[in-house]
DNA sequence: ACCCAAACTACAATCGATTGCAATCAACTT
DNA sequence: AAGTTGATTGCAATCGATTGTAGTTTGGGT
């Protein structure tokens, strides 16, 4: 006793293949399509996917039909059915200090490439700003089955915490420096060596007293840190403990510490900064004191974002390879969710030397 | 002949409370859910959601079971059910220029702000880039359910076509300039009145050879343009067509541009530029020139995005609000999308003169 | 005690797609 | 011509929640 009670819900001319906005955001459905086919809507599911179960000539007809009445399949019920979702989250843990928002340029930077990366895979990008709770806001976000997948931006002070969750999530990729006790895969970039490589060229250009400014609490701070002192050490010099400030990576946090630092100890004549927003901070606060930049301290940041080469002076930096660290956790996500055991990564530095650290004299 | 053929899927212990992370991932359903409580499927999706019809004594026992159980609901299929998604799209219309990503500061914090917006309003953002079929794509992203509106970020030259599309779907809300005919939301800065007066601004420092730098194709430089000559008019100054330049909004290109004008014209006293990114590329040009800002020249943006101000020579802008820009956007979209008529909104802009147009001495 | 309304709760259809398995049909074998 | 095979296609269950409607229980009135 089942009559056709499946109407076209768009009573659109089925023949003409117009363009057809005015159907935007209508309600054709698949259903809708098997009927003007005169298939049944098993065979227009298998016909859009591309199986080979349909005839070449009949999967063609329903493409047609398909197109002139520009249907395109609905995500949210073919997600349900597959559990799947076709997106995968961007997280990004704030800081207790920066509560605002993605503030540095070098994670928005990221976050642009990300985009392509995931665009190119075919699938969507959900950006999610978690405050404090990264497990709890996780676990979150997985049970809903929003997503396929995270791409956590930063561990912030959070290693441990992560550590756990990683324990039974496995589609994970975090993006931060290698712990020792690492329980998740990490896609970073080679803090020690390229902190090393920094420091190098400032004991080379003859400076001795080079303040390290950086919050060490973070994991790829610490490891930055970790490759000055090895510098130093290096050149039989020791680790000077007043020279270590520990700056936010905020502009406006960063500017204050070093103006504070600065009102205090002006004796030194060179500055190792954990990221280009501090040594630009730096610059201003060394200049704010009549330092002139390079020629009384020179300043050599991390990073290299796009501002950093266009800055006045020229800032020497520790440049990361966003694209290629972008594409390197996606890459790495899709291979673990497929099963695969993949390794975290470590991306090579590369040491831009700029105006901001000219050879003296 | 229907047997209880739901099971728990996690044979997780139903007194304890425990954190639980291991069952982070797995499918604890609305079913189990109602099986612990010994209720029906209905009830629980009741009380989850609040309703009045559950008494408050197995409501508060069914929060608990949900809690201990660390269970959530399934955003799929509830938004299949409701046909909503809880996702709004921000949308950027990828200039043909650069094909690569979202380049400009200016955008990428804007991005931020509205992932604060939505977040704070229960709302994910879904990030997508789109080539260059505006309407097309658009389109699809509403066909495919996978939005509830969409935040389109710069009109690119893509106004008719918007135009176009903007008459059957509503939730839609555009950042860019108001055009005449327009058929859509618009929120966007007073680009005219910035303009005017930061090209007045220069007048009172005695400029007279005012370069205007932009791609006039696009409707807000168009406005910004506007701005300028309007303001070279009250002067009783003509605007000369070869002191403008029509340089691209990325970095490069925008250099590239200016240095091929400064090759061949240097007879300029001052330079308007379009955004902030062209204003820096510009004072790069000319430093490259031997012109020095703003001694030789002076400089205005447009944008205020955060490095102006950290640049040396710090930048003079006209500031956009980026803040309330973002927040516009989204009240708007949200009372768009409940029905109400809502208008576009024009934001006042703020002259910020720092070093780069000081007057003359 | 008995009846009725009020207050809850359960049933079953529904959202729109996917897919294992059964059914159909034409062509080919012998 | 009957049997077999392979290529197609359709049926119906399923993904996990929501909700109109019908059914059950409880409490109050008399």
């Amino acid at each position: 006793m089942r009559t056709k009670t499946t109407k076209l819900s768009v009573p659109s001319k089925p023949g003409l293949d117009l363009p057809m906005l005015g159907d935007i955001g209508s309600q054709v459905k698949m259903a809708d399509i098997a009927m003007l086919a005169g298939v049944s809507e098993s065979t227009v599911s298998r016909a859009l996917a591309g199986s080979k179960l349909v005839n070449a000539v009949t999967r063609k007809r329903i493409e047609d039909i398909a197109a002139s009445q520009s249907y395109s399949i609905d995500q949210r019920a073919r997600n349900l059915r597959l559990s799947r979702t076709g997106t995968i989250s961007v997280v990004f843990p704030l800081s207790h200090e920066s509560e605002q928002g993605i503030a540095d340029p070098f994670f928005l930077e990221m976050l642009g490439n990300l985009a392509d990366e995931l665009s190119n895979r075919g699938y969507d990008l959900l950006l999610r700003k978690i405050r404090s709770d990264v497990p709890r806001m996780l676990a979150d976000l997985l049970r809903e089955g929003r997503t396929d997948g995270v791409l956590l931006i930063g561990q912030s002070t959070q290693h441990g915490l992560i550590n756990e969750l990683a324990q039974s999530y496995r589609p994970l990729v975090v993006w931060g420096a290698r712990q020792p006790d690492n329980g998740y895969i990490t896609v970073g970039s080679d803090n020690i060596g390229g902190a090393a490589a920094a420091v190098r060229h400032l004991l080379a250009c003859g400076h001795r007293r080079i303040a390290f400014l950086g919050n060490r609490q973070l994991p790829e701070v610490a490891a930055r840190y970790q490759g000055y002192s090895q510098a130093l050490n290096e050149a039989g010099l020791a680790v000077a403990p007043d020279l270590l400030l520990p700056v936010p990576f905020d502009r406006q946090g960063a500017f204050a510490a070093i103006s504070g630092f600065l009102d205090r100890d002006r004796a030194i004549d060179a500055v190792f900064a954990s990221s280009d927003i501090v040594a630009i901070a730096a610059i201003r606060a060394l200049d704010q004191h009549g330092l002139k930049v390079p020629h009384d301290v020179a300043v050599v940041g991390f990073d290299d974002i796009m501002v950093a080469a266009a800055y006045t002076p020229a800032l020497s930096t520790v440049r990361q390879d966003i694209a290629l660290g972008a594409s390197t956790m996606v890459d790495l996500l899709f291979r673990r969710i497929e099963g695969e055991v993949v390794a975290s990564v470590e991306l090579p530095t590369t040491l831009m030397i700029r105006a901001s650290s000219e050879r003296l004299g």
